[in-house]
DNA sequence: GTCTATAGGTGGATAGAC
DNA sequence: GTCTATCCACCTATAGAC
């Protein structure tokens, strides 16, 4: 394996366990058996490293779900379930393979070290990974929800967002929560109880007044 | 306002920002406009000031929902949308409050960095500040629920804290993403929002063979 | 591409005067 | 309780040999 794959393999790792301040390029340098001055050769610096550590793994995901999401609307207009599914199970599923799946864990924790931190160029950059996805999204989930007012559907397709990201980043905590009853690894049991939970809140009744106060 | 409190104040703020390792005692002391000395006098260690401005903060929200939870319970058996209320608004009304808003959106993104973090103690000690809420409400939630498996409640109730979590965590996000559609500001349309969507889930029928492969 | 050496800076924590 | 002064470990980044 090379250099800069032993760093970005190394760099995610720590990135999640430590996030990005606490962790030092002496660290993963130490972790990848690299020289000190291996990740400024490589990628120029510590921040750069970051980026390049989310788009190796984001960048298959996202298009995975895309390409889903394509083969559904190619024959014809596809379910709220279906929807759903190609927008969870192609993180869940990586999340869980015995190979990649740490690797996504790894990702998951940074994502939520950079969305804790408002103000980071490393978010923005970030956001823009999912610019096309929420916007693809969104779309395929008005046209099968047309009654929904624009605004509730954009609050339910976050808090769609939160138990997915949550259910990831604290996958590894999951069973001492709920000792034990509830396994993480088990990913097709898991997508099974996500998407029927999340396919009844899009169709759940709007109450009185949400969202809408005047 | 006494030093400590100046202090507790600036780190709150300073650790939301930019995480734990990203925000040095100096920054905390210069914005708290103290001796930089301060910290180390008044808590100890840059970790104990961290549980400090932590349950600051966390217990009387958490004293609010399970005082809201026993005037429920000594009513009779509550609903489900009260159950759910209790739990999510004491939190959300605060990080909506004028004068303490900024306080909780603040520990929101904590809460958001100590979890993204596996192996600190850090989010050990915090863990064991919801242990009687998730308790608590498991409890009241399973009353309301008895054909649920005890497995899918605990997943569906996993689903709610994430989008709780999510939604305030980069509630200043919102209105961006949503091309303000979204307003984060309206507390109480967001409670009638998330109340029903979450009951819904809750509700939800269970998928053949979800959580349980064997 | 990889190494050593080092510059130049910031970190948490403390000692001891007031 | 608050201050200054200081210790020393650690940080990112770079220069320059190989």
């Amino acid at each position: 394996m090379s250099t800069k794959e032993r760093i970005l393999d190394a760099a995610e790792r720590l990135f999640a366990e430590q996030g990005f301040a606490g962790t030092s390029t002496r660290a993963i340098t130490t972790a990848a058996d690299a020289n000190l001055a291996a990740v400024n050769y490589h990628f120029g610096s510590k921040e750069s490293l970051i980026d390049a550590v989310f788009t190796r793994r984001l960048e298959p995901i996202n298009r995975q779900r895309l390409e889903w999401l394509d083969r559904l609307e190619a024959t014809g207009q596809p379910s709220l379930e279906e929807i759903l599914e190609a927008f969870l199970a192609p993180p869940l599923r990586v999340h869980q393979d015995p190979v990649e799946g740490k690797s996504l864990l790894h990702v998951a924790q940074m994502i939520g070290h950079a969305t804790s931190r408002p103000d980071s160029r490393i978010k923005d950059r970030l956001i823009q990974q999912f610019d096309t996805i929420i916007e693809r999204f969104t779309a395929a989930l008005a046209r099968q929800l047309p009654e929904l007012e624009p605004a509730q559907l954009l609050w339910r397709f976050l808090f769609l967002i939160g138990s997915m990201a949550h259910t990831m980043a604290i996958s590894q905590d999951i069973k001492r929560f709920t000792r034990g009853l509830c396994d993480p690894h088990d990913v097709e049991g898991l997508i099974r109880t996500m998407v029927p939970y999340a396919a009844a809140g899009f169709r759940a009744p709007v109450a009185a007044g949400s969202g809408h106060p005047k």
